[in-house]
DNA sequence: TTGTGTTTTATTGCCTCC
DNA sequence: GGAGGCAATAAAACACAA
């Protein structure tokens, strides 16, 4: 064993392991540093990982000292390597030679540092990118819950006003036999009902062609809308009736959608019914 | 002191690129 | 085909609670 090291053993560790340390050798890096080096037990005569590490990158000295078991790098060898890291986490053959030559390191031992380095960097920006993710699929998930409740509620209220909006026609109907010296039956008004042009009941002066026809316009403003319609939307074309320009289907190709609400507000103002 | 979980160093096998 | 990268894994080293 080269006479320039002192063998020291590690007070420090509460393992049973003695810990050898040694003064460092040619390499500028490791001049009056002294680098932990184990051994297997006290008493126990495996060489250490590290002589001078100008003696470690010869190959022949490398083949003969090669260690049993993985030593730690030092916290200056670490040290190092990090900061090559940081400038690059790709390592050429020329920056590897020359890192183990500083380091007193194989070259094979740096490309493995700089390999499980990579890993550890990947393995961290997985998990940023993770908490990041959740953290953004938290909050949807509240702002989700939120537009439920509201959709909900505007479902509700769309609802309570075709109800309102039902039994004022139902009114007006009965008014208007009256003026005609009527008595509004059941007949009557089931035969005011069916068939409605859904056009005619939006637009009362268009008059003329059939786009989609309802079984009832009754129908038209309770259940049998709300299943034609995309649940809580409807379609633009039918607040401003001109859908005849479009194929006569249901299609809805070129329909704007808006909430229910707004169109009962449209509503209100001009479905009349004829 | 010991058991256990975590971190670090090293190996293996597969893949891609030149 | 060799070099180098990566994923998976082994195993030593380490940290720490009990």
């Amino acid at each position: 064993m080269d006479s320039s090291r002192h063998l020291i053993f590690d007070s420090s560790s509460s393992s049973t392991r003695a810990r050898l340390l040694m003064l460092g050798g040619g390499n500028p890096i490791f001049r009056g540093l002294r680098p932990v080096v184990a051994v297997e037990e006290l008493g126990a005569t495996k060489r250490p990982f590290f002589t001078s590490p100008d003696e470690i990158y010869e190959e022949q000295y490398y083949e003969e000292q090669l260690p049993e078991k993985k030593r730690r790098l030092t916290s200056e060898q670490v040290n190092l390597l990090e900061r090559s890291f940081e400038e690059e986490n790709k390592l050429e053959p020329d920056r590897k030679s020359e890192l183990a030559r500083k380091l007193g390191m194989q070259p094979k031992q740096v490309a493995v540092w700089f390999q499980n380095r990579r890993a550890r960097s990947k393995n961290k920006q997985l998990e940023q990118d993770f908490d990041r993710l959740k953290s953004s699929y938290d909050s949807l998930l509240v702002d989700h819950a939120a537009h439920l409740k509201d959709n909900e509620r505007l479902q509700l209220e769309v609802k309570s006003l075709l109800e309102k909006l039902e039994a004022k026609q139902e009114a007006s109907l009965v008014t208007g036999l009256k003026l005609n010296g009527q008595v509004p039956s059941t007949a009557d008004l089931m035969a005011q009902k069916i068939p409605h042009k859904l056009e005619d009941m939006l637009s009362p002066g268009s008059g003329g062609s059939t786009v989609v026809e309802m079984e009832g316009a009754n129908q038209l403003v309770g259940s049998s809308r709300e299943s034609y319609l995309v649940e809580g939307y409807h379609c633009e074309e039918l607040i401003h009736g001109d859908m005849q320009s479009e194929e006569d289907d249901l299609s809805d190709e070129g329909c704007n959608y808006y909430p229910d609400g707004m169109f009962m507000e449209h509503n209100n103002q001009e479905w009349l019914w004829n």
